[in-house]
DNA sequence: TGAGCGTTCCAAAGCGCTTTGGCTGACTTG
DNA sequence: CAAGTCAGCCAAAGCGCTTTGGAACGCTCA
């Protein structure tokens, strides 16, 4: 059932029920009603291939999705996704991955750009001045940062947490605990998320007049891994933290192992925080001891993108809105005052 | 650039133009050469929505993407992603994420079949008599199934490891070492591959006149927590097993740490083996006590079906064909003989 | 009563590509 | 040498929608 086949049924022109279906003004109420009603009658549906090359939007979203043989996609994306496709799941959006070379992700922007292949898109884990920020701005699609970068003399819409806040606040706390020798286990630091968090442990510590020293910050790809060996080297070191805050749960988990294959304990030896993006699959209250956790679901966070999307590519949402979500500071068992 | 303005530059009909460029025979190698070059030099990209319309294919394969506020997406789905994306990127093909209401798939499925959004789609997860499977087989739309169903009258295109036989190897390894009570802890048994799983288990078992006991079987989505609370539950029974198989190493993370609370020991109190889709950040032999495994790279099926889905969009693969990846058994230290 | 106006509809021209159905001219073939 | 063949090209008809630029009609109002 195509536009011709039912404008013929209805003896209307082809113009006419296209505008009638789209809500146009210059149709009567009674038309547009037998219209809509064949139209639902027949279960016909606008061929989108047809629209598209019409009027140039496709209704779907895009991403660019760095892959390579030792590119790893991140398994807060897969959550990010679940909040993402549940807002447009109820608005028949779809989500194009557009997949590129890691480093050159440049040409793909072009690509789907220049090809009009969706009607927006978003970025995620943005670095300070980050590329693919300024030529999406240029470039002039629609677009939400899951995040925020630094050092552009342009606004830009994004949504992110409060990292430096929630780093200062886990900070705050060790810090009145006691704690003086402080480590941060932190992601990779050309991604902002890791720069905020670094600067609001730092600041946390500094308005106690401590500071975090240089062996004591680490940043690395989030995994069991690295966690496990950055712990390792912190606390086999000759002044070792009493205290870590970790960017991660999965880096958590290794920061357990290291604590136990040392002889240590939580909080006993080392009092632990993290920061848990809510996975479904490991929960902060299931470690050994309970783990102090910063906490924001990532998952709402992709709900939000995508209705900011939406909103963005129907008009309502226009500038460069930034949006900040406060972050909640979760007190369990991992903490407790500096050993004497 | 568009087709019209190329092929006037060039004095040549459209057609020409066309063909030319999509290796069409009927035009001289000389005009062919001419056209190509003419083509890179300005950069003429044909434009995807009007081939689109004109030729129905979309150069996008699709998946369908079961969502809801309660409904988690599996983790290892991004490690698929990964290896597929790798793929289809060196391919130019994009992936279209069509958000669905988990348990009403259909309606998605039909829809973007119809309005041809998608040239091929794969399926995961596939329960037995898989009502998606039926309904994409009959709509005639090419696919491959990442797993297999069971039950069905008719043969259809698939990769699937041998879940089956790994568990096998796996149930007769901690046989030959004298193990008696043996339990699984699985995955959602609704799904193909836990009952395969399963069955190869028992398999192992029977061959020595053993059994599976009904209270030794779990089937729980796999996460930590429902590792430990499964792990917990068998080793707090009367006559507890003395080797547990696992089916991911997210609840192999759980069963360690129930092991731990109730102060017994891997291996000496318990063998483990779990099956690892390899994920870079969790890794068996980071384990307290590494884990043994059977080890199947779930990237590397992600790749291997976007090259299927490619070849059968382009008609280089017809037919059923079914594709079973063998399993590595990889044993490390978390097995040993059974306690006396 | 006839100019002016708003409402409601329509025919047709795109959007940019592929593909069908020729047409032309050079080249074989009996 | 006429008929047949074939390579190489083209014009035009789609694909199914949106949108432009009217046209027809019934009203109002001077």
């Amino acid at each position: 059932m195509n536009l011709k086949q039912l404008s013929h049924m209805l003896s209307l022109s082809q113009t006419t029920v296209s505008r009638a279906l789209n809500g146009y003004p210059e149709v009567s109420e009674e038309t547009r009603r037998r219209v809509v009603d064949a139209a639902k009658r027949h279960g016909y549906r606008p061929n989108p291939s047809a629209r598209r090359l019409a009027t140039g939007k496709s209704g779907m979203i895009g991403y660019v999705l760095p892959t390579g043989a030792s590119v790893d996609i991140d398994p807060h994306f897969v959550e990010f996704l679940s909040g993402l496709g549940d807002y447009a799941r109820s608005h028949e959006l779809d989500l194009v991955l557009s997949p590129a070379d890691a480093g050159d992700e440049e040409t793909t922007y072009r690509r789907i750009v220049a090809n009009r292949q969706v009607d927006a898109v978003y970025l995620s884990a943005p670095r300070p001045a980050d590329k693919r920020l300024a030529l999406v701005n240029k470039l002039g699609i629609p677009f939400i940062v899951h995040g925020r970068s630094e050092g552009f003399d342009f606004d830009y819409p994004y949504l992110d947490i409060d990292n430096e806040g929630a780093f200062h606040e886990a900070g705050r706390l060790l810090v009145q605990l006691g704690h003086k020798r402080l480590a941060l286990i932190n992601g990779n630091d050309r991604e902002t998320f890791a720069i905020h968090r670094e600067r609001g442990m730092r600041r946390a510590l500094a308005t106690s007049g401590l500071m975090l020293g240089e062996r004591h910050v680490c940043s690395l790809t989030m995994t069991e891994e690295n966690g496990y060996r950055a712990a390792r080297r912190l606390l086999e070191d000759s002044e070792p933290p009493t205290a870590i805050a970790c960017s991660s749960l999965i880096m958590a988990l290794g920061v357990v192992r290291a604590v136990r294959d040392l002889g240590l304990t939580i909080p006993g030896d080392l009092s632990l925080v993290a920061h848990d993006d809510v996975f479904p699959w490991l929960r902060p209250e299931n470690f050994p001891v309970p783990l102090s956790t910063t906490r924001s679901s990532i998952r709402l966070a992709g709900a939000r993108v995508a209705e900011r999307l939406a909103a963005r590519i129907s008009g309502l949402e226009e500038g460069a809105r930034g949006e900040v979500w406060p972050v909640d500071l979760v007190v369990r068992g991992s903490v407790a005052g500096a050993p004497a």
